[in-house]
DNA sequence: TTGGCATATGAGTGCAATCGAATATAGTAA
DNA sequence: TTACTATATTCGATTGCACTCATATGCCAA
């Protein structure tokens, strides 16, 4: 029980679970959205699925990541906790602001692969 | 918000908010029920305190620790989720199975004061 | 099969957290 | 005051964690 506060107390874990709490994303969305390095967002990635608190489902390269189903239901009380908490503070707000942003303009993973200093361009002046 | 998370995120925290849920101690009660040394209970209280989690109240020499209602109010969903998995896991169950020999010997700060070993010994035979 | 892209992982670094032992502080009682 | 007791804090050692850079793997498309 420890284990899963322990993988709760760092932000940009929140922060990713956040974000996952709105939809399905892959790696480079999380990337580019949060703005954290690649290898950094796989890593959080794995620890959080290690937990149980995401899954994945690989598409051609890449690979979705989503809150788990059973996660939620087996702990309800304490994932509507995080989402009450996330709606409260603003870095998940602004996180969330820029997640509509990205909405917003269409992009996409292909996006991403095209030109990803646009992307992340728009995504920073808003 | 994290940092609230982390601070959950360690097994020997989790066993003295296990112990308060159920009532006040004092420093060397914990130290006792939970077979901690004294200075590893006070640091951990003292994080515990920080968080706002836990409340002090001195008595003579003695300073008295629980949970603090404020806290429980504010963060309802979460505490709940506390209560709830503490019931679930052996290691919590049986803390609290030595929490209730302590109290049926009758034992108090002043017991230990008078014969810690004592009272240790009659703890660690249940 | 080769080239390129998405993701994962290994290695190294620095910082933060835990712990026991010893010591300091504060409060009490004689 | 002095002696004692309960709690807090400092110190030093150890371990754990997040991070970056570089590289490996795995998948697709031409």
């Amino acid at each position: 029980m420890y284990e899963l506060f322990k993988g709760l107390g760092d932000e940009n874990r929140l922060r990713i679970i956040n974000l996952l709490s709105m939809d399905e994303f892959c790696v480079c969305e999380i990337e580019v959205i949060l703005d954290m390095t690649q290898s950094n967002v796989s890593r959080h990635l794995n620890k959080l699925k290690n937990l149980g608190i995401i899954k994945s489902s690989k598409a051609a390269q890449w690979v979705h990541y989503r809150v788990s189903e059973d996660f939620v239901s087996e702990n309800d009380m304490l994932y509507r906790y995080l989402i009450d908490s996330f709606e409260k503070e603003v870095l998940f707000i602004d996180d969330i602001k820029r997640l509509k942003v990205y909405r917003e303009n269409g992009f996409s993973c292909k996006w991403i692969n095209e030109d990803k200093e646009k992307v992340m361009g728009v995504l920073d002046e808003s």
